[in-house]
DNA sequence: AACAATATGTCAACCGGTTGACATATGAAA
DNA sequence: TTTCATATGTCAACCGGTTGACATATTGTT
C-alpha cells in the first residue's frame, strides 16, 4: 500500500503532526527534524496525497479547459501556453475537447464541478448558455462570449480584419469575398466579419461573405459562382489553404490573378505554409491574460474584473497577397 | 457554501444514507424516493464532491498525459483521441506539456502521483529514466521506450520508413537521403532509420542520414554538401516541409529534381501541404490501444499485457515525390 | 532565576462522501 | 400467520492529510 503520512511518522521517529509541519513549512521545525523526515520520505517513497489535502483545504488547484480540440494547431497551441503558463503558477489542467457539441460541453462542465476545480478556461460554443454562471466558480472565455458577467480575452478581431481587408484592398483587388466560420455563434472573431465589410464599403466595395459550415463545397461553390474573385479573406488559415488548393485545381494563379489572406498564424502554418498571408493572433498572450483574469478572480473574490481584454495581432505578408 | 449530500437529505426529507445509495445505485430505493432526491438534487445544484468520493474509493479516474507539445500537430491530434477515448470510459485527463525537458517530465511524474492518477501515458523523452517504473501505478508508453516492462504502442515505424524509402527508389531516386530527430532518444522512431539504411544497402545505395537537432541549419547544410541529392526522406511532416522551402528558395524544382516524402500525415499537414508525400500514422488507433493497453492493467491488475504493439501505417502520394 | 523563543508531541475535529452493521416497517407471498 | 423481499433510517468507522489547542522540553537572554 502507498505510504501515508503515518508511516513516515514512524519511520523519521516523529509524529504525524511534526511531518504535516515540515510538509507545509509551518510552526517550528528543528534542522535535523526537517532532514529526517524528508530522509524518510524519500526511503519510502512517499508522495503527498493531493486528493486528501485538497478535500480538507477545498482547492485542488485543478483549472479546466474546455476547447474544441486540440488537433486544430491554434487551440492546440493556446492550450500548450495555457498549461504552461498554469504549471508555473502550481496549477494543473484538466482538458475537455468539446468538439463544438452542446451536449459534450454540458457534460464537461458537470464533470469539471464534480472534481471541484478551481476555474475555467473556455473557447467553445455557446448559445443558450447561461450555463456557464456558475456561483463562486470563475471563469475566463477565450473568443467566446460566455455570458455578460464572463470575461473575455481575444486578439483585436476587427483591427486583424481591417489589416487583413486593407491589405488586398492596397494590393489592387477589386472583388475581395470573405469566408468565414459558421457566424451562428455569437463571439468576438466575427469582428472579422464586421471590419471586412465596413472597409469594403468605405473603399466603395461590394463586401460578399460566405459562410463555411462544413465542407470546402462552399468553396468550390464561390469559384463557380464569382469567377472574377480576385481577393479572399478567409478567417482561418486552414480555410485559406483549401481556398489556394481550389485555386490551384482551377489554374489560378496566386498571387497574380487571385490574392489570399488567412487568419491565426500558428507556428504549424508558418511551418507548413509560410508563403501564406495571414493575420496572427497573439497566442501566448492571450493565454497570459486569461490566466492572469482567472487567478484573480480566484484570488480576489468579488473584485471588479476587466469584462474585455482585447490584444493586438499582427499583418504577416506572404507571397499569397504577392511582393 | 456548496451543497452537500446532507443538504440534499434534508431538503428531500430523508437520510444521507439514501442519497448516497441513491447516487450509487446501491440497495433498494424506492421510486418515489428516487425521484425526490433527484428534485432535492437538482434544486440545490447539488454535484457529488469527486474528491471527497476518490479519497474513499482510492480511486480518482485520472489518466496523466505527458507529451512534449499539444502544439505539434502530432501530438495535438494524439491527444484528442487519446482525451476523448477516455472521456467515454469515464476518466479524465491531466495534460502535461514537457517540452522533452527531464526536469519538466520529472516534475509532471511527480505530480501525477501525488494527484493520484490511475494511470499514465506517456510520448515524452526518456534517458536514464527507471522513473516511469512505478509500484502499482499502470503506466503505457507512446513512441517511447519508458522502460524494460512498461508497453508501447507505436505505428510500425520500420515498414513505415521501408516504404518511403522503397517509393523513392521506385520513383528513381539515386542519392536519397534521411533527416530525423535527435537519435540519442532511444525511440521506435528510429526504426523509421533502420528501414530506411536497410532498403538503401538492399539497392546497392549509401545510406545518409543527417540528424536535426534544432534547426533548419542543418538543412541547408545539407543541400550545400549534397547537391546531387534527388531524394529526402524527412522522419516527421514539418521537417519534409522546411526541406521544400529550402529547395524553392534554391530552385531546385520538386519533384522533377528533387522528390520529398514525410511522415506522420497529421489532418493538420493533409489540410495545409496536401502534395507532401507521406507516411500516415495510424494515431486513432495509436491512442485507442493505449488506453486499451492501460485498462487493462488497471482493471486485472498483474494480468500479463503485450509489451510491444505496433499497428500499421499508410503510404500517401503525393505531388512531392512526383506523379 | 525568570522569561521568552524554539521544538516537538498528543489529541481530536474536520473536509464530504462511502460503506457495513443493524434496526425497523410495510406489503406480499406461502 | 409466518416469512421474505423491499425500503429506509441510524450510527460509526474510514479515506489521508490539516489544523488548532494544549502540554512539555530545551535553549538562550536578560
Amino acid at each position: 500500500m502507498k505510504p501515508k503520512i503515518e508511516d513516515v511518522a514512524k519511520v523519521a521517529g516523529v509524529s504525524p503532526t511534526t511531518v504535516s509541519r515540515v510538509l507545509n513549512n509551518r510552526g517550528y521545525i528543528g534542522e535535523n527534524t526537517r532532514i529526517k523526515v524528508h530522509k524518510a520520505m524519500e526511503q519510502l517513497n512517499y508522495y503527498p496525497n493531493e486528493v486528501a489535502r485538497s478535500l480538507f483545504i477545498k482547492k485542488t488547484f485543478l483549472i479546466g479547459l474546455i476547447f474544441p480540440t486540440t488537433s486544430n494547431p491554434f487551440y492546440g497551441q493556446l492550450i500548450f501556453h495555457l498549461e504552461n503558463i498554469a504549471a508555473t503558477l502550481g496549477y494543473k489542467v484538466l482538458l475537455c475537447n468539446s468538439q463544438g457539441r452542446e451536449d459534450k460541453e454540458k457534460n464537461y462542465l458537470n464533470m469539471l464541478q464534480r472534481n471541484q476545480v478551481d476555474g475555467i478556461i473556455a473557447g467553445a460554443h455557446n448559445k443558450g448558455i447561461e450555463e456557464y454562471e456558475i456561483p463562486n466558480l470563475p471563469v475566463v472565455g477565450v473568443d467566446r462570449y460566455l455570458s455578460s458577467k464572463i470575461p473575455v480575452v481575444s486578439s483585436d478581431n476587427y483591427h486583424g480584419g481591417k489589416l487583413a481587408t486593407q491589405l488586398l484592398i492596397n494590393k489592387g483587388c477589386k472583388n475581395i469575398i470573405h469566408i468565414n466560420g459558421p457566424i451562428s455563434l455569437e463571439t468576438p472573431a466575427n469582428l472579422r466579419r464586421k471590419a471586412y465589410e465596413d472597409i469594403m464599403r468605405a473603399n466603395q466595395l461590394t463586401p460578399l461573405t460566405y459562410e463555411i459550415d462544413d465542407h470546402f463545397k462552399i468553396i468550390k461553390q464561390l469559384f463557380e459562382e464569382n469567377p472574377r474573385v480576385d481577393g479572399i479573406f478567409a478567417s482561418d488559415d486552414l480555410i485559406a489553404s483549401q481556398v489556394i488548393r481550389q485555386a490551384k485545381e482551377r489554374n489560378i494563379d496566386i498571387p497574380t490573378d487571385l490574392k489570399v489572406i488567412g487568419y491565426d498564424g500558428t507556428e504549424t502554418t508558418r511551418l507548413l505554409l509560410p508563403e501564406l498571408s495571414t493575420v496572427q493572433q497573439p497566442i501566448k498572450e492571450i493565454a497570459e491574460k486569461a490566466i492572469e483574469l482567472l487567478v484573480k478572480q480566484m484570488d480576489d473574490k468579488d473584485d471588479a474584473i476587466q469584462l474585455e481584454t482585447i490584444i493586438p495581432g499582427k499583418l504577416i505578408e506572404g507571397e499569397t497577397t504577392g511582393g
